[in-house]
DNA sequence: AGTACCACCTGACGGC
DNA sequence: TGCCGTCAGGTGGTAC
């Protein structure tokens, strides 16, 4: 699920719970989502510190301590944070769990494991050492143009590169698709500047929206491409059936009449 | 540089 | 009911 929306709902529930209250102890239900860092270097690392602030970079969230270190948040496909008080409400699926010295835990939970959770000593080497091109809703549109010209390869692969621009996955950058009226295979070489503009406020818009809608699928516009992209399902628009295509092994939706080309 | 394919994981769903 | 293949909104490595 987590994308930059879902992401900055996240960190805006983390500043509304977690944040400033003191750790009390880490413990690591299941190491495999440790990013190159072992539990005891994890658990030292966090002991008696408090979380002062989070930035968001991309899908990943970043919450640093009162040392100075930051904790590093990547949710795969099925991660999502709880804070919650009652031993008993730890929810299914928690890898790490944060115990504060209010009582309150703060779990990070991932089904299937895809996300890492990890350190890093600044945003600026984490998003270096991973190659990540700038946060989607924190660039220009000139940069946007810059970054697309002389690519190769189709436009919807060029937004999910994350090492170009991050934070958008296969829902979003669909959706901005969609309300560009440009296929997903559509290759970037093939679009004019006009276009290119298009995708651009797309982006903005479609995100802001998201985070807006703090990303409940029930308060999502009918007129978005997300609530109806089932098979078979119609275009909220044109009413035209909604078609998928692979585009470098994901499925995208797209609508044949309003994204011709 | 871009893409195909596989791997990492778990769970839901549909067909038989 | 059970087994099996397929699929899911992410990422990384490798081979072409």
């Amino acid at each position: 699920m987590p994308e930059l929306p879902d992401v900055e709902i996240f960190k805006q529930y983390m500043d509304a719970t977690a944040l400033h209250q003191k750790t009390d102890s880490v413990r690591i239900r299941n190491k495999k989502v440790l990013a190159d860092v072992s539990s005891k270097q994890l658990q030292m690392t966090l002991k008696g510190r408090r979380f002062e602030s989070t930035t968001r970079h991309g899908k990943h969230l970043l919450a640093q301590m009162d040392n100075g270190k930051f904790l590093t948040i990547h949710f795969g496909m099925t991660g999502f944070l709880k804070y919650y008080k009652n031993t008993d409400d730890e929810p299914e699926h928690s890898r790490v769990l944060i115990r504060f010295t209010n009582g309150f835990h703060l779990a990070y939970v991932c089904q299937r494991m895809l996300g890492k959770v990890g350190l890093a000593d600044s945003v600026r080497k984490f998003i270096e050492d991973r190659r990540l091109g700038p946060d989607a809703l924190n660039l220009d549109m000139e940069t946007f143009h810059r970054m697309l010209a002389g690519k190769r390869g189709s436009i919807k692969s060029a937004l999910m590169n994350q090492n170009l621009l991050a934070g958008m996955g296969n829902i979003y950058s669909e959706e901005i698709l969609y309300h560009s009226g440009v296929r997903p295979t559509a290759q970037v070489k093939s679009l004019n500047s006009k276009t290119i503009k298009k995708i651009f406020r797309n982006m903005k818009k479609v995100l802001d929206r998201a985070i807006e809608c703090r990303v409940d699928p029930a308060k999502f516009p009918n007129s978005y491409l997300l609530p109806h992209r089932h098979k078979g399902e119609e275009c909220p628009r044109c009413g035209a059936t909604l078609q998928q295509e692979k585009v470098n092994q994901r499925t995208a939706y797209y609508c044949p009449e309003c994204q011709p080309g």
